[in-house]
DNA sequence: TAATAATATGATGATTTGGTAAAGGGGGCG
DNA sequence: CGCCCCCTTTACCAAATCATCATATTATTA
């Protein structure tokens, strides 16, 4: 099952794609906007977008170049039959297709089938892991928040992989220190609480609400909340 | 140079659209009807068909059946505005995109860069990488920035490669290294050091603004985004 | 509220890791 | 054969991270 996201700030013409897609087999994502578009891009698997062009705040194009400063998903636009203009500049911002409306269900499927197939990405093996608005990046090894990407270096990472990997459950010092690394070598349980100042500082600086989420349990550790 | 194979029975849009492609780059080859297509197809290179779906013997659809047989050369149909039901049976038949008649020329040229840009194969069997304004030229072992150019080594081309193709994913030494070369013998991880050295400072000195999209991710390795 | 225990914070040194330069090996080519 | 270029390795330095400790702050409990 591939999962398409729309994106447009028209309610009804979200529903009215959804319509056209479920049917064949894809599950849709309907958000208005583009920062929303950004965000559900961080943090769900997306095969591939379908983005309005006309759009308030961010029109397509701005979105489309966003998308594109961390991800190559297919980008198909929808646009008015009028806008040449738009249609070029669209293809040359790095769009894959182009679609004018009105349009009919067929055409519609038809351009989305093409382009999954030229494309077919490679997202074996991928590790999701997320909370909420957050999701934590695998490859990257960055912490996303809605739009925002923090870079973690490898202990933060381990940590919050742990952490955010059971939430709720409460993490002695000893069980992040051995669910991530020093499987060997001895480390002073109080290094942990300088990692979690660390991230705390980094993530707080990067504007993330993380001390919402990321809490101190007295007398025992940590937890993700 | 591309080239790019023109089909239609009248030889006055073979013409027009022939003035619209070549001064953008493209080798145009003008046939009439669909088994001189198919016979040029078989004995030429050709990187992109453009097809009108209007034709007397064959048309555009058996035509693009009958090329499918042996080949996924990428395909444009030409249609008239109002054959939506082409359409649809045209992109089904393992069409790639298509353009309404009557087109201007940068709806068409839009359309074939695009559509080129996509393309993973060409007929050579070339793969098309590239990242926003960056591309790599595949056969000439060279990466593009804009109107830039840099001359890579083996290695240099093999390690960008790796990285081109995945944005955003962190690759360690060891990977970079087995993806692109060394499955049998062994070489020092550190090795990639250097090269990514050599190539930061080629780039540099060729104007690339190389330090905003090769970035090293401490203690892992080394990401595009 | 005072005493106590645990964590947060700040500072610092150690350690790990990456950047850079330099040199040697080896293959291709004139 | 000899030159040049690419690849690889090594060594050294700089930078980032990590670990530790001392101190400040906060939470808990009597």
């Amino acid at each position: 099952m591939q999962t398409i996201l729309l994106v447009d700030d028209e309610q009804r013409m979200l529903d009215l794609v959804a319509l056209f897609l479920e049917p064949h087999g894809y599950q849709c994502i309907k958000v208005t906007g583009g920062k929303k578009a950004i965000e559900t891009l961080k943090k769900s698997k997306i095969d591939l977008v379908l983005l309005d062009v006309m759009m308030p705040e961010m029109d397509g194009w701005e979105v489309c170049e966003a998308i594109r400063e961390f991800s190559n998903v297919p980008i198909i636009l929808l646009t008015a039959r009028s806008d040449k203009f738009d249609l070029v500049k669209g293809l040359n911002t790095g769009a894959d297709d182009y679609v004018t409306k009105p349009f009919d269900e067929g055409e519609l499927v038809a351009r989305v089938n093409a382009l999954l197939r030229r494309v077919t990405q490679d997202t074996s093996g991928k590790e999701q892991i997320q909370y909420q608005d957050f999701s934590l990046n695998t490859e990257a090894y960055a912490l996303n928040y809605k739009d925002l990407t923090a870079q973690l270096t490898l202990k933060e990472f381990l940590i919050i992989k742990a952490l955010i990997s059971r939430p709720a459950k409460t993490f002695t010092r000893e069980e992040l220190i051995e669910s991530g690394w020093a499987f060997d070598t001895y480390t002073d349980v109080r290094t942990v609480d300088s990692h979690i100042r660390n991230l705390r500082e980094k993530l707080r600086n990067a504007g993330f609400p993380i001390d919402e989420f990321l809490k101190t349990v007295w007398g025992i550790g940590y937890k993700w909340s």
